[in-house]
DNA sequence: TCCCCGATTAACT
DNA sequence: GTTAATCGGGGAG
């Protein structure tokens, strides 16, 4: 097992976002249990980009974003869910790769059990049933990926390139124009919507 | 202080 | 296809 490094992470979020997809997220629970899944979705956020929480600048919330790369961002929202992030690029730039989806390896009786569910489909796709999948919540921001015995990601199977679909992010309504969305197989990626200006 | 709304999900019709 | 759930962030006043 290889960890991705300090330097895999302090690169542009478009790359990082990229060259996540593939590797494998890990995490080992307080009672020991190791979880493990191979991700299939990202996307980046990059200052200067308007559907990034770093576009106004730093806060209390996005503080992390702001930090040495490699770290989590976690944010909570709609009241009710929780999103990992990682933060990518130099201190004090501002930039970070929203973790969407992933493929379950290990761990997926417990994984099941923080979701309600036994649907192996349902367990990772989307970023906030990947966060419960987890047991990653607002505690965790900040935690570091490098060095940390809690989570941490792992190099995976090298990913052929001509696997890698791109598109526009999901559930933004500003800066849908970039095509910051790197996915890999339908079957584990987070469900499409209408456009979110179209909503509400 | 007030108020709108979100990098979503699950449960509807 | 539509919508309720649920609450904190942050812009407006």
């Amino acid at each position: 097992m290889t960890r991705l490094s300090r330097a895999f992470f302090t690169r542009s979020s478009t790359a990082v976002a990229l060259d996540l997809l593939g590797q494998v997220l890990a995490r080992r629970l307080v009672d020991g249990t190791a979880l493990r899944a191979r991700i299939v979705e990202t996307e980046a956020y990059d200052r200067d980009d308007p559907a990034s929480h770093s576009f106004r600048g730093m806060t209390a919330r996005n503080a992390v974003m702001f930090g040495p790369a490699g770290h989590l961002y976690v944010y909570f929202t709609y009241g009710m869910h929780h999103c990992m992030n990682v933060v990518t690029d130099r201190v004090g730039h501002g930039s970070a790769v929203l973790l969407r989806a992933a493929e379950p390896l290990a761990g997926i009786e417990a994984m099941g059990r923080a979701r309600g569910t036994d649907r192996v489909r349902d367990l990772c796709r989307g970023p906030a049933r990947l966060a419960q999948a987890f047991g990653v919540d607002r505690s965790f921001d900040g935690v570091d990926l490098v060095r940390g015995n809690d989570v941490w990601i792992e190099r995976g199977p090298r990913v052929d390139p001509v696997d890698v679909r791109t598109g526009p992010r999901v559930g933004i309504r500003v800066g849908v124009d970039r095509p910051w969305r790197f996915w890999l197989d339908e079957r584990w990626v987070s469900a499409s919507r209408p456009p979110a200006s179209a909503r509400r």
